[in-house]
DNA sequence: AATCCGTGGTT
DNA sequence: TAACCAAGGAT
């Protein structure tokens, strides 16, 4: 089944996508840079970031030396923020472990931080020609239609299946050309839904084709039910700036700055007493809104405070005043920027 | 090994 | 509307 590999690329060549912009390079900081960001991402929502996180970032040198503030602000928006901070770390590695010379093995860069097998596979295939097998959405998408795999591709023995698959599929010869192969036959024809079989390169082979089981693989995801969590955000702002707190590097919106949280039981009065020590009034109710993440739904309540002098104590070492002018230069969840910024 | 981690688009 | 999930990795 050799076959498979060739006639994808043979039909990429024709058809495939050849001007996304971090294509037309061999460099593996391009390549690793645009391999993150495209971790469950999708490929229109990456682009400006791209552009904007390259023309300030041009190599890895820049991006190892800049602080990790700049970064975050570069990825605000663009969700999975570890990736911001693993991406910083491992710019730093490459600096300090290997030279500033990114390593020209997949086993080598899958230990940086953020690069996993299949990254790391990507950037080695496309770089540096070696033969290694990547799996993404794409790939496990392709390969379990063509090939009838059964059951979950998150589950670990299908996931080891598919990956076993992989590495006996590989072409002999344009190595570096049959990554992007896969992505675009997976991006462009071998779609979740409604799929363009009649344009397949490998349609005659297909498993799912033959038994029209396209929308049946793969397996979709087990299903649970959304937890609903709520939560208070306290507005407090002062002259021209506005009262924001940075959140512990793990966790949800690790690192990024967020507007403090109201206690349970408490008014924004109550809560602007607790972390600024002054007894201030004159709070209203803003727009409440609600916000989605993939594995929970979280309604949020913001409340203004408006004060004519900015308090001078804060109580917590990770509170501080941020000036409207800057809000553009900081990491902000997508969320608080609305709340600030507007929509 | 199952869960956590964002956001925006599609159906 | 709600479900689903996209060029996954870390824990």
């Amino acid at each position: 089944m050799t076959d498979f590999a060739d006639r994808l690329i043979a039909w990429h060549r024709s058809h495939g996508r050849h001007d996304l912009p971090w294509q037309g390079t061999r460099d593996p900081y391009r390549v690793w840079l645009s391999e993150i960001m495209l971790q469950q991402t999708q490929v229109d929502t990456v682009m400006p970031y791209y552009r904007r996180f390259l023309a300030r970032f041009p190599d890895v040198a820049s991006l190892a030396a800049a602080p990790a503030d700049d970064v975050l602000a570069l990825w605000s928006g663009l969700g999975y923020y570890a990736r911001a901070r693993n991406l910083h770390k491992a710019a730093q590695r490459v600096m300090s472990d290997f030279g500033g010379v990114f390593p020209q093995s997949a086993a080598a860069l899958e230990t940086l931080p953020g690069v996993g097998r299949s990254t790391a596979a990507a950037i080695a295939c496309f770089c540096f020609d070696e033969r290694v097998p990547i799996l993404d959405g794409n790939v496990k998408r392709v390969l379990c239609r063509h090939f009838g795999i059964e059951g979950f591709p998150g589950e670990r023995k299908v996931e080891q299946a598919l990956w076993a698959l992989a590495g006996t599929l590989l072409p002999a010869r344009d190595i570096a050309l049959y990554p992007q192969a896969q992505m675009d036959l997976g991006a462009t024809l071998c779609t979740r839904s409604k799929p363009l079989c009649l344009h397949c390169p490998v349609s005659e082979t297909c498993v799912a084709r033959r038994e029209s089981r396209q929308a049946e693989l793969p397996a979709a995801r087990p299903r649970k039910a959304v937890p609903r969590r709520s939560c208070e955000w306290l507005v407090l702002q002062a002259d021209d700036a506005v009262l924001l707190e940075q959140r512990p590097a793990s966790g949800i919106w690790g690192g990024l700055y967020s507007l403090p949280e109201l206690v349970e039981g408490e008014t924004p009065a109550e809560a602007a007493l607790r972390l600024t020590g002054e007894a201030l009034e004159g709070w209203q109710a803003m727009p409440a809104m609600e916000h989605v993440f993939t594995h929970f739904r979280l309604a949020i309540q913001p409340w203004k405070l408006q004060v004519a002098k900015r308090p001078l104590q804060l109580r917590e070492g990770r509170l501080g005043w941020i000036e409207r002018s800057r809000l553009d230069s900081l990491g902000l969840p997508t969320p608080v920027r609305r709340v600030l910024c507007g929509e």
